[in-house]
DNA sequence: GCCGTTTTCGGCCCGACTGTTTTCAGTCG
């Protein structure tokens, strides 16, 4: 049973109650929907934390479905939810998952049609649009049939509400959107919104924020963007478009006075606004992306501003009967709390930290000095696949970069082509290469280094006397993905321990959207990495972005180190370390966790 | 059904947009 299917059981007895009565039922119902989002967003499996008697650990797991999910576990099923959603015909879960569905919706149309199969209701309710029977029904229209038709072939495409990109792709479609907004003298600013500003590592919506004095020009003007594929909606206060690539974009714009009200807002986390509120109500305040309002209750009582001082970023507008606020930092004080990295709000323990004023100093691009995970161009007919940039051209990069070390790890010379002597002479004239490079160009320190294939049968694909030849080196997983938990941790384990193995490499072996990563006991490997002095990865390529981030913060929890690699093949691909960074500070890591922050000789002290 | 720096009872985030409506229902973030 995995979180995902554990998420969809408990956002189901939600719609099932909101069609029994929603007003009856409305505070057991957003009980539901968010024990699902806590489940959806759990760091751990919910199974495992069951095992341990941990579940209602969990903010919004109570003794109730504590109990729920307990019944689950034992029995496969639950008998209250068997009960709640009793005499619902099925067939209104799979559209759950369109977007424009919600519970109600779904619930008139399928039973309007008579529809009973959830394996076919997708296609059978397509073939009802184009009959036009939707629009006859009280309700609807030809308008919502029509755009009930299109989400449903454009579901049946893949596109449901969930589909989501690696963040250094969705950034670049951002960054261009950004750069054409800006061009516009009516912007005064514009800043990525939502998951994107939080450094999720894959985000589905983009979302963008401008501040200017004529909110409608600025609409306009976006609207125009060349990308185009259609408009989704457009109203006073922003627009959404679908590019031709289909990636929604949501445009929000705000006078300047406000930004910083609509910055938080739409930052979100969801989770981390409504904890937000809750504070702010305690203290008798409405929180909106408009800005602060006292409640009505406390309206006549309050003069001054809620900081009861005066801030500069903050203004009351007395038509609205609100504060508002230029900055984020204005807003945060307002509810005496110190600003929070837009990649901590998620509600996992940052506006505790930032109450008792313990947010950590989060690692920065500007304290990594060495990039120690690149492939050359050096043809030492390699397992996979090599670089296309030569050392000197790496070096230049890295310098450009400010760096004052890196490391060439091209991949071990494939082991079914050549002997270990054979690998050996390779490694040798090799080593003899890099050192005669540096020799004669000094750009920049540079060790010695390979990334090695951890073989399924737990061995490294060099043998100890290449080994020796080596500053170091990477042990990665490059297949046998799929053998079981404890066979895989052992194959890990015993290569960690070999003394010129330093780091681990892209430690799950994820690819987002595309493979999941191997299972591994990680509390076993950080002790061994703690243990023998050894380094996880943060590999910064755009579909890795692996170690994910919330294993990123148990290793700091636990004290062990990493380093933040870009793995590059080609020069360009090094400017790719700033995505590793927002890794790593999802993760709450701080310059400390991370090795290539170390100046070159402890750097190179750690290395020996 | 969940939860606690006013609370173990009595609250529960806030607003925009669309379509089908003459004041609202549903969905989304």
């Amino acid at each position: 049973m995995t979180n995902q299917e554990i998420t969809q059981i408990l956002k189901n007895v939600a719609a099932a109650y909101t069609i029994r009565d929603e007003a009856k039922n409305k505070f057991k119902i957003i009980a539901y929907q968010r024990a699902a989002d806590a489940v959806e967003h759990a760091t751990l499996e919910i199974k495992d934390l069951w095992d341990e008697g941990k579940l209602n650990t969990l903010p919004g797991i109570g003794p109730s479905i504590t109990s729920h999910l307990d019944e689950l576990f034992r029995t496969g099923r639950v008998k209250h939810f068997e009960e709640v959603l009793k005499g619902l015909p099925e067939a209104i879960f799979p559209l759950l998952k369109v977007t424009g569905f919600g519970a109600k919706k779904a619930y008139k149309i399928v039973k309007n049609l008579k529809l009973k199969d959830k394996d076919t209701v997708i296609d059978d309710l397509i073939a009802a649009c184009r009959e036009h029977k939707i629009a006859k029904f009280p309700g609807f229209g030809e308008k919502s049939e029509e755009d009930i038709l299109r989400n449903l072939l454009e579901a049946k495409q893949g596109k449901i509400k969930k589909a989501r990109m690696a963040l250094p792709y969705t950034d670049a479609i951002a960054q261009k959107i950004i750069a054409y907004l800006k061009k516009s003298p009516q912007v005064l600013r514009a800043d990525p919104l939502g998951s994107l500003r939080r450094r999720v590592s894959t985000i589905g919506d983009i979302d963008i924020a401008v501040a200017t004095n004529n909110q409608k020009a600025v609409i306009d003007y976006f609207l125009e963007y060349p990308g185009i594929e259609r408009v989704v909606e457009k109203g006073e206060t922003g627009a959404t478009i679908l590019t031709s690539g289909g990636k929604q974009v949501d445009l929000r714009v705000q006078k300047p006075q406000s930004y910083g009200s609509l910055l938080q807002y739409f930052t979100g986390s969801k989770d981390h606004n409504i904890h937000l509120r809750e504070i702010a109500l305690k203290k008798g305040l409405s929180l909106s992306e408009y800005g602060i309002k006292p409640l009505k209750k406390n309206q006549k009582s309050i003069r001054h501003p809620p900081t009861g001082g005066a801030d500069k970023n903050q203004n009351y507008n007395s038509k609205l009967k609100i504060f508002e606020f230029s900055t984020e930092e204005g807003f945060y004080g307002a509810v005496d709390l110190p600003w929070i990295p837009p990649e901590l709000r998620e509600d996992m323990g940052e506006i505790e930290a930032a109450q008792k004023r313990e947010l950590p100093t989060l690692v920065e691009i500007g304290d990594i000095v060495g990039d120690v995970h690149i492939h050359s161009d050096f043809n030492l007919e390699p397992s996979h696949d090599l670089g296309i940039s030569s050392m000197k051209e790496i070096a230049q990069k890295a310098r450009s970069l400010g760096y004052q070390y890196i490391a060439f790890t091209d991949h071990n010379p494939s082991i079914t082509n050549h002997t270990e002597d054979k690998i050996y002479s390779i490694l040798k004239r090799r080593k003899e290469a890099i050192e005669q490079f540096y020799q004669s160009t000094k750009i920049v320190r540079v060790f010695n280094m390979l990334e090695i294939d951890i073989l399924a049968d737990g061995r490294l694909a060099v043998d100890d006397k290449s080994l020796s030849l080596l500053d170091g080196a990477i042990a990665s997983v490059h297949g046998s993905f799929n053998q079981p938990k404890d066979k895989m941790t052992r194959r890990i384990i015993g290569v960690l321990t070999h003394p010129k193995v330093k780091i681990l490499g892209h430690p799950t072996g994820r690819l987002l959207g595309q493979r999941e990563g191997y299972e591994v006991d990680w509390k076993e490997i950080f002790e061994v990495c703690l243990k023998y002095n050894k380094a996880l990865e943060i590999n910064a390529f755009p579909l890795r972005l692996d170690f994910p981030d919330v294993l990123v913060r148990e290793a700091v929890r636990k004290g062990v180190k990493m380093v933040i690699s870009t793995d590059a093949h080609e020069v360009s691909e090094m400017d790719r370390m700033v995505y590793g960074i927002s890794v790593a500070r999802r993760g709450w890591a701080k310059k400390g966790d991370i090795l290539n922050t170390l100046e070159y000789n402890e750097f190179w002290k750690w290395l020996k």
